[in-house]
DNA sequence: GCAACGATAGGG
DNA sequence: CCTATCGTTGCT
């Protein structure tokens, strides 16, 4: 049971690949934290300083540093004074990016929206720079998926609005929220990465 | 030191 | 539309 956890568990490979592509990719993968579990349903892209609403838009800070570390690095960080926000840093070291889990789905529940979700798992800022890769508290395990999905813009940014780093696993149970409006198919999205980057 | 504001959610 | 609630940021 333990072992066969551990032969899943996503490597840290898989999470220094760029950032649109661990995006999409961890849609359908599985979340364990403690005793919880569920799978990933929704997730947003925050890429390098040139992506205004990423956090390390103005570089390099105290809050921002979790950011700049090794791919598999959890972030997490308080927003609106009241909810926490759960993200997995990818690409280099160095490099600030990293992909923020909004959605998960449960036995039971469909927990709906980053604050949500990092307060029915019990997630908050002291858990900040834990490593999914090696830690025994949270990993991410390579479960497969059948669905397909679709972008969207982010959600509850000002900036940035124009780039469709949002992603969201299709429901085939139709039973989706109204916020998950439809939106461009992927391919848009990561040539408009490759672009922001080459910059 | 201080004040504006936010990768939210829930309610009217 | 409104607001609860507070850490981070940037400015004075």
């Amino acid at each position: 049971m333990i072992m066969d956890m551990e032969n899943k568990k996503l490597s840290r490979a898989f999470f220094e690949r760029p950032t649109l592509e661990v995006a999409r990719d961890l849609l359908g993968k599985t979340l364990v934290f403690g005793r919880h579990s569920g799978i990933i349903t929704e997730t947003e892209a925050y890429i390098g300083e040139n992506d205004p609403a990423c956090h390390a838009a103005r570089g390099r800070t105290k809050r921002t540093e979790t950011m700049y570390a090794k791919a598999g690095t959890v972030y997490i960080y308080l927003i609106y004074g009241m909810y926490h926000c759960l993200n997995i840093v990818t690409e280099a070291k160095d490099f600030p990016a990293a992909v923020l889990i909004r959605g998960l789905r449960m036995e039971g529940q469909h927990l709906d929206g980053p604050g949500k979700l990092c307060k029915a798992l019990g997630l908050t800022r002291q858990h900040n720079g834990l490593d999914a890769i090696t830690s025994g508290d949270i990993c991410i395990l390579d479960t497969p998926t059948t669905h397909g999905h679709i972008t969207t813009p982010r959600i509850g940014i000002r900036q940035g609005t124009d780039l469709h780093w949002r992603f969201v696993l299709q429901d085939t149970s139709g039973n989706s929220s109204p916020r998950k409006k439809a939106g461009p198919v992927s391919a848009s999205a990561l040539a408009t990465r490759k672009a922001s980057r080459s910059s």
